[in-house]
DNA sequence: TTGTACGCGTTATCAT
DNA sequence: ATGATAACGCGTACAA
């Protein structure tokens, strides 16, 4: 048995048509008789023809593959923007491939590279967080027709368009419900403030504060990671310094997570003492011993946004210039116990 | 400025040499020139020379892509072994594309199809719920030389390679942890008997009984799928019918979580009254109100290993025939504060 | 309505 | 050591 698919050449032959005539057959070309494309169309069923999508690319120049660059594709916002990203770009015709930059920008440029090598017709991407220099990225919009689309993790370079949620408002939100519900002195896990988003939730905290007439301390804010270890490690340089906050907003739910876990070993009561809210909404905030308050980034409709204005900016290329979209989607503030003392 | 990328012609041309030569200093063939091997090199470098990896897959029947079909994306589960293959395969200069299939054996047909009409290398699959006969799978077995990789929700099909853990042994792991316990009627809640690691983990549970002279009662077996609501249902259906149980072993961690949200509106004391543990270790288990036991899957090694049997079965096949391999991973069990009585 | 012939960018097989 | 050319499979401009 010969494993080898066969080809429009085997079809024209069967079947004594030129390769012309099967090639536009099969696309079903509005010149061809209809006799004749019935006959084609049922000889390539039956020898199991398959369009070789390859010599079709090489030809056309569209692969209908796209890539996306994440950090790691095992968390839940990550996996869920791919999501939606695949389910917007699938019914289109496009494939999905998935690289991780392990938040290391030399990676991040191999698999830009990669993907270009490629010819993938489109990126995504949410930049590393040792993602400093853009030249990477600004010479890929110099040298390329490629479209790079941001999500989430951005930089600002004029031509490439850009999904995030409203990171300020997020901040803002969760340090005004704070507020409200009367907690006085609200201090801040700010996450790594290279990239933009921890700077927005960062600036939504202070004018929070602000527009409330409470004060912007410097010392309620440190800088941590998004892990378990490094909320417990916040508290315990919170509590140590005897600076001690009723509230916490965390830009991170797992450094969020962390904080509980040390409150409660020292015998702090939340909501009662202090509340604690954090960002992303995790699936495991509505789980635990005290329900977590989490701010929502909506991710399965930020990959479809994200699809969307890739195949609007590939549909209007004819146009030759396309056009820079930014699209903005609300954060969803999630109350649960941990943050309601009323 | 032109975006279109320079060739080996252009380059050709420049330098006044044949492209044949041009392709050959690329590639470091032996009986080049050091001199044109550097002066190609060179200029190549000038004229930001990209190899274009369509032509290059055209002629040798290789992509460099694989493809992935799972349910969905976004659990914990499906994407750390997505997690696990792009990190085995991304230094072999491999690109993964991921599919979803919508637990749709429809779905799933097509995009098996559109995989291999992209030409993949290999695919990468789990098997949707509703796949129940498997013709379109053997079938490209028998017309393509295209290796398929079964994980997790395996089928078995002749000539496919497997990698799955002991479901069997996390089922009876599971029981037997929860009999040493001092549990004497143990439930179990069985996920959908379609699928084989389901039929394990309920056979595995069986035989513990069996292996410490319980009765094996079909009663206190329930058909159960894997969300919330299923377990708070399963857990009604069984405290009212007046069957009650004092532990359950449920194929699923959320119809786990959804057993503790009913037992805990109950009153029902756990671990105290009823035990309960789950399987796939979400990550929430371990943040729950009370921690709940899980059997790991191991997802990410899962992922390592399948993307190491395939590349394994590509250097081979210079052999002709490929041979397949099954892979057994060991479950662990984690046990925590809902089933440990003693 | 259909056929001929070329090009997409590479690599490989002959030659030389 | 290098060059000319065929092939990979497809789509399409130009002919007929």
């Amino acid at each position: 048995m010969n494993k080898k698919s066969a080809t429009i050449y085997d079809i024209s032959k069967k079947i004594n048509v030129s390769v012309a005539t099967v090639s536009r057959a099969l696309n079903d070309h509005p010149r061809i008789s209809q006799a004749t494309k019935d006959l084609v169309k049922k000889t390539a069923k039956e020898m199991n023809y398959k369009q070789n999508n390859l010599a079709k690319a090489l030809k056309s120049g569209e692969t209908k593959n796209v890539g996306i660059i994440v950090p790691f594709v095992n968390t839940n916002f990550f996996s869920s923007v791919i999501r939606g990203i695949e389910e917007e770009l699938s019914p289109h015709g496009y494939h999905v491939i998935i690289c991780q930059s392990h938040e290391d920008v030399n990676i991040e440029k191999r698999h830009l590279n990669t993907l270009l090598n490629a010819q993938v017709d489109g990126i995504f991407m949410s930049v590393s967080k040792t993602t400093i220099d853009t030249e990477h990225i600004q010479s890929i919009l110099d040298t390329t027709n490629t479209p790079i689309i941001f999500f989430d993790r951005k930089k600002d370079i004029p031509g490439i368009s850009t999904i995030v949620i409203d990171d300020y408002r997020g901040g803002y939100m969760a340090t005004e419900h704070l507020i409200k519900e009367g907690y006085k002195n609200i201090c801040h896990f700010a996450g790594d403030l290279n990239l933009e988003i921890y700077q927005n939730r960062l600036n939504g905290y202070k004018q929070a504060l602000i527009d409330h007439n409470f004060q912007v301390k410097e010392d309620n804010i440190i800088i941590t990671g998004s892990s378990i270890e490094e909320g417990i490690d916040a508290v315990k340089k919170f509590w140590d310094k005897k600076s001690i906050p009723d509230a916490i907003f965390s830009s991170s739910d797992f450094a969020a997570l962390g904080a509980c876990q040390e409150l409660k070993k020292r015998k702090i009561k939340i909501p009662q003492e202090v509340a604690v809210i954090g960002f992303s909404n995790e699936p495991f905030t509505q789980f635990m011993e005290l329900p977590m308050s989490s701010v929502d980034q909506t991710p399965v409709i930020m990959g479809k946004m994200a699809g969307q204005v890739f195949i609007e900016s590939v549909k209007e290329n004819g146009s030759g210039v396309s056009i820079e979209k930014k699209v903005v989607l609300a954060p969803q503030l999630y109350i649960r116990k941990s943050s309601k003392r009323k």
